[in-house]
This record gives structure tokens, C-alpha cells and sequence, in this order.
RNA sequence: GGGCAGGUUCCAGAGUGGCCAAAUGGGACGGGCUGUAAACCCGUUGCGGAAACGCUUCGGAGGUUCGAAUCCUUCCCUGCCCA
């Protein structure tokens, strides 16, 4: 890898704040300096948000750093406040451990934790055990509660309100920075722009009782250009992990963002070389949904492999190939084809088909309409359709006349959910 | 511990005994236009039912009443002021 990675993280967008550019420069440009990303266990999977440190991490990782991602079982037992409106719900300790070990299993698969290039860690191991008077007098004193409460990320909670456990939270994320520094000599914490208040308080913290220089770089916070928090849809999240979103979703999560968000995305969700993501990102009109399938293909690929990515992008080219004109080349009408069978797919036993099933009840049972008086407002709506037929009436029922020739039908909701049925 | 103000449907926020499944706005969803985009226009937005209608919901639990989101009791929670 040529050039600075320091560099490379800028110019894809993942720097927000440093503090000392100058200083996370040379430290990048120089070789094995060690790093660490703090990973709260508040669910037991990471959504596509996580994917920003994620991203930042492997990059780092391939330029010979050491990375070490610090899950949180001690941090979430007392909840971050940073960038929130009210007090967490507290989780048990037991389901933060099953947490904080789902989340390491996700991460594993970016970071390939081998002992040397990339490490995890948990800071329950550290935190659980502290003392709570030795805590105070060595690390709490060094901590200044007037200036705590002059940084904005507690400005809206002391309107809101702020207990006190929430009000700790800084200091154990500072002392996780210290032993950190301590044991593995890290001097860079990384993490979402919302910590970097936390993450001063480590680099303070590590300055005070150390008088060592370390560093903080934070990545922006990233909405999409609607608005919304990136990586959740109305649905929900956009979970990385794969049972409870599918890759074919996760791609489709992908195709279907906004134009404006396409180069950036590129930038960061995908290790494609930067000019390449300038022609991407440089097309115009129906040409950028190219540039789309190419960001989904990516970023499935890292997140669910390359063949589940290959999978998806065929069941979209199934679910979506008709309705696009196809722009002429071999390449084209080849994904135009695609494969119906990696859609999501239900198997309804013949009977029932035989017998014929009323299409709200079918609709809401493979997940496509959450109630049937929803499905049956869409089919008022004109919004359900059977074999890309629009469904004009709740009378119309399902049967086995159906079933193509490869055995399945296809139902859509709206224009963009499809699923797969099959008899069996 | 004392005083005050609150907890409403995804969110914000009306409602203060029947006309309330609950105004309005946002969001979301469907349709139209498109490029699986944005913007815009139209519609929908608790569940079940073809419908009539029924059922569940306004912090929890009880109660008053023919009838409660609305009144009473009690409990839990939140904010503000005082300690």
C-alpha cells in the first residue's frame, strides 16, 4: 500500500475531528502503531452504522497497524449517554456478556482476529473488578465536573435529565483509553464523532497520570441524504447480521439509497481504489443505478462473502431485470436473467395451494405486509401483486395455476418487496 | 423528604365523562410521474371482518358511572423548584 493511510481515511470521509492531525500522521505513516474502536454490547448484533469504524479499522489493519476493538461489557453495564435524549434502558449482565460475544463473532469476520494485527478485547476484564473509592481518588479526581457539564454532548440531558451512572460514563471510557495505552502502548481511539468529548477525556486522562501524548480521531456522523441515521430504515435496523438481515435486503439496503449518497458510500463501504469510485460516482441519471448494484455488490461481499453477494445481485437482477430496459451489452442481458431462487423464498404446503389461499393471509404470512388489514388496504391500493399481476380484488385467490415453471410464484408489495413462494 | 408540572397511538403533540381508534404535524406505507433516485401530486396509516360490526389501546392496578384517555384511590416513572 503507497502513500499514507491517514491520507486514504481523509479522502474517503472517514475524518470528522483530530486531534492533532499532524501527530495521527506520522503515527499512521510509520509502521504497527496500535489503535483502538470501542463497541458497545447494547444488541446483540451491529447494524450498517458500525460499519464506519469497521471500515476505518480494516483500512488501518491493511496498512500494517495493530487494531484492537474493545468490546464493552463493562461500558454498557452503565450506558452512554453521548447523543442521546434519555437514559438507556440498563441491561443484565448476562445478556450484555451474550451480547458483547455475538458482536465479536461479527467483528472477527472484518478483522480476523489473530492475536497480532488485530486483537479484541472486552473492558468488562478491567472495569468489573474496579474499586470504587481507589477509582475516585485516581482517576476521578483527575476529571473537572464544571467542564464536564459545559460539553455539549451533556447540554440537551441537563434539560432533560442525567443520572448519575450515565454522568460516569466518560471516566471509565477514559480509563479504558489508559490501559489500553498501558498494556498494548495504543495511542490513537477512534470511534463516532458523538465520542469525542469521551475520547478528549482519555487522551486528557492519559496526559495527567501518564504525561504521555496520545491521539483521538473521530469519523463523521453519517445521515444519508434524506436525513435519516444510516444504517436504520423505517423497518428498523440494517442488521450485518445475516439471520436477521438477509444479504439479498442487505444489497437491496445499498441499491436503493439516494443518488447523493452514492460517491460517499463508495468511499466508504467499499475497498474499491478511489479514481475508480470518481467514474462510479461521475455518471449521470438511470446510468448511477450502475454505480448502485456495483456499491451493493461491494458491500455485501464484505459484510456476507462473495458468493452470497453474487446470490443477491441475481435474485435482484429476477425481481428487477424486466422492469429495467436493458442497456444493450452481453453483460446486461446476462444479469437480466437472473436467479428467482436466491429471493427470499417460503415454502406453502400444495394443499393449501390446491385449496387456494386468500392473498392478505398469504401476503402477511411471508413477512411482506405486516397485518392483513394492511395487505388489504394495499390491494385497494393497487400496491400487492402475483407474477408482477397487480392483485385487484381480496377475492383473487392463490392457487397452484400460480406456480411458474420452476415451480414458484413471485409476490411483490409495492414496488420494491418481493418474496418467493414455492409448494412444498 | 416537601411543593409543582407531567406520563396519549411510530415520534411530536391536541383531547379533560358519550359525537374518541382518538385532532394536527412529521415519519412511514401504497399509487401516479421516474431510473429499484430526488422532488412533486393523490391516497392510506390499531387488529379482525367482504360488510354490518366486534375486539384491544391513552404509564400499571383497582374503583365510580348506563358509559372513562377524560372523575376517584393507589402504585411506578419523568422534569422543575426547595432541602
Amino acid at each position: 500500500m503507497d502513500g499514507n493511510v491517514y491520507d486514504e481515511l481523509k479522502e474517503r470521509g472517514f475524518v470528522a475531528q483530530v486531534s492533532d492531525e499532524g501527530a495521527v500522521r506520522r503515527m499512521l505513516g510509520g509502521n504497527a502503531a496500535a489503535f483502538y474502536v470501542g463497541f458497545d454490547s447494547t444488541a446483540a448484533s451491529l447494524h450498517a452504522g458500525s460499519l464506519v469504524p469497521i471500515m476505518a479499522m480494516v483500512h488501518l489493519r491493511r496498512a500494517g497497524h495493530r487494531a484492537i476493538a474493545v468490546v464493552g461489557g463493562g461500558t454498557t453495564m452503565v450506558g452512554d449517554p453521548s447523543g442521546r435524549t434519555e437514559m438507556r434502558r440498563l441491561l443484565d449482565e448476562a445478556t450484555i456478556r451474550a451480547q458483547g460475544q455475538a458482536i465479536h463473532i461479527q467483528l472477527a469476520r472484518y478483522l480476523r482476529f489473530d492475536g497480532v494485527g488485530a486483537i479484541a478485547v472486552d473492558n468488562a476484564d478491567w472495569l468489573l473488578p474496579l474499586k470504587y473509592v481507589e477509582f475516585l481518588r485516581d482517576i476521578g479526581r483527575h476529571f473537572s465536573v464544571n467542564r464536564m457539564l459545559a460539553a455539549e454532548a451533556y447540554r440537551l440531558r441537563l434539560e432533560k435529565g442525567l443520572s448519575f451512572i450515565e454522568f460516569n460514563y466518560q471516566l471509565l471510557q477514559a480509563y479504558d483509553y489508559l490501559t489500553l495505552f498501558r498494556k498494548y502502548n495504543c495511542t490513537l481511539q477512534m470511534g463516532g464523532d458523538d465520542q469525542w468529548g469521551n475520547i478528549l477525556a482519555g487522551v486528557d486522562l492519559i496526559r495527567r497520570v501518564e504525561g504521555a501524548a496520545v491521539e483521538a480521531l473521530t469519523f463523521p456522523l453519517l445521515t444519508t441524504a434524506s436525513g435519516a441515521k444510516m444504517g436504520k430504515t423505517a423497518q428498523g435496523a440494517v442488521w450485518l447480521d445475516a439471520g436477521r438481515f438477509g444479504p439479498y435486503e442487505f444489497y437491496q439496503y445499498w441499491v436503493d439509497c439516494d443518488d447523493r449518497d452514492v460517491g460517499r458510500f463508495l468511499r466508504m463501504f467499499t475497498l474499491l481504489p478511489l479514481d475508480e469510485v470518481r467514474r462510479l460516482e461521475s455518471l449521470r441519471g438511470s446510468e448511477l443505478n450502475e454505480a448502485k448494484r456495483v456499491l451493493a455488490f461491494e458491500a455485501t461481499k464484505i459484510t456476507h462473502g462473495e458468493l452470497e453477494a453474487e446470490r443477491a445481485r441475481q435474485a435482484a437482477a429476477a425481481a428487477f431485470g424486466k422492469a429495467v430496459p436493458v442497456s444493450g451489452s452481453a453483460e446486461a442481458e446476462a444479469e437480466a436473467a437472473g436467479d428467482v431462487t436466491a429471493l427470499p423464498t417460503t415454502a406453502v404446503p400444495r394443499s393449501r395451494l390446491e385449496a387456494g389461499i386468500a392473498p392478505a393471509g398469504l401476503f402477511t404470512e411471508v413477512g411482506l405486509t405486516p397485518s392483513r388489514k394492511e395487505a388489504k388496504r394495499m390491494i385497494e391500493q393497487g400496491g400487492l401483486y402475483v407474477n408482477d399481476e397487480r392483485v385487484d380484488s381480496t377475492e383473487r385467490l392463490i392457487t397452484l395455476e400460480d406456480l411458474g415453471p420452476d415451480g414458484g410464484l413471485l409476490l411483490k408489495a409495492g414496488k420494491k418487496k418481493v418474496h418467493r413462494v414455492v409448494a412444498g
